[in-house]
DNA sequence: AACTGTACCAACCGCAGTCGT
DNA sequence: AACGACTGCGGTTGGTACAGT
């Protein structure tokens, strides 16, 4: 479906694959003559056959000089944790607060290595809660729901699940409530004075659009500040909120 | 030495957003 | 408004290296 490397190239034997130190080379050289331009031309003008998509992609990746090789250290290691907590998925969003790595990298990086860490740690990955709290809030979630279909209406009025936003603020005090999407929050909302209100993350397998749009939604409407703020200020109510809903859920059900 | 399983990473693919016409 | 070209993003795949048997 995808317009796969198309347009001004017309049906050239484009090669795919590893790039090869000549291309590399062939690459740099044009981009640092004349800069970062319009992609799609870009392997002509350099000599290449390669689609402007992939000769992009290896810049990024692997030419641009101010990227940064090597392990990543324990700071960076502990800021993704911390950022994709915060962000999910986004790993451009992510990659832009990591200077010299790319969003390639820190994608394997986790894939590989973070995320089979924290699942050692008992750890859900997804959610970055302890798995045990996040099974028996399943569980009670799942029996309260089959059991009152008042708390289940009321749940899926609160959530819009059609909604581009992944994130859904909750108020644990006050059971499910509609609290306005994130996009329209204030761009200095405090979270930790929200009454515990937290952040629920769906997991990004469920959503029928994982890719909330980042640039829109996430850069312009929810700074990294108010992330920090979030991230740092809130960390703990977040976790009693957590364990209130539960002890909550249990009660309800009990 | 040969085979198999696993981890890692570069690159590809498909989709969605943006921009120009 | 509609369309196509282009760009950027996140998920996935395929190749390679390495460890274990």
């Amino acid at each position: 479906m995808g317009r796969q490397c198309s347009s001004s190239v017309k049906q050239q034997k484009l090669r795919k694959g590893l790039w090869s130190p000549e291309e590399d080379e062939k690459l740099f050289d044009h981009i640092s003559k004349f800069g970062v331009g319009c992609w799609s031309s870009v392997p002509k003008l350099a000599g290449l056959q390669r689609c402007g998509k992939s000769c992009r992609l290896r810049w990024i990746n692997y030419l641009r000089p101010d990227l940064k090789r090597g392990m990543f250290s324990q700071e960076e290691e502990d800021l993704i944790l911390n950022l994709h907590e915060a962000l999910g998925n986004r790993w451009a969003q992510i990659a832009s607060q990591l200077p010299g790595r790319t969003d390639n990298e820190i994608k394997n990086f986790w894939n590989s290595s973070l995320k089979k860490k924290l699942q050692k740690q008992g750890i859900d990955p997804n959610t970055h809660k302890p798995v045990e709290i996040q099974v028996k809030m399943e569980q009670d979630y799942s029996e309260k729901q089959a059991y009152d279909p008042i708390f289940m209406s009321e749940f899926q009025e609160s959530i819009d699940f059609n909604t581009p936003s992944s994130y859904r603020p909750y108020d644990p005090g006050c059971g499910f409530n509609s609290m306005p999407n994130l996009t329209n929050f204030d761009h200095h909302t405090n979270y930790s004075d929200s009454s515990g209100a937290y952040l629920m993350k769906e997991s990004s397998s469920n959503s029928s659009n994982p890719r909330m749009d980042s640039k829109t939604d996430m850069t312009n409407a929810f700074s990294l500040e108010s992330i920090f703020e979030f991230q740092f200020d809130g960390a703990d109510e977040r976790s009693y909120a957590l364990a209130s809903l539960s002890q909550e859920l249990s009660e309800a059900f009990q």
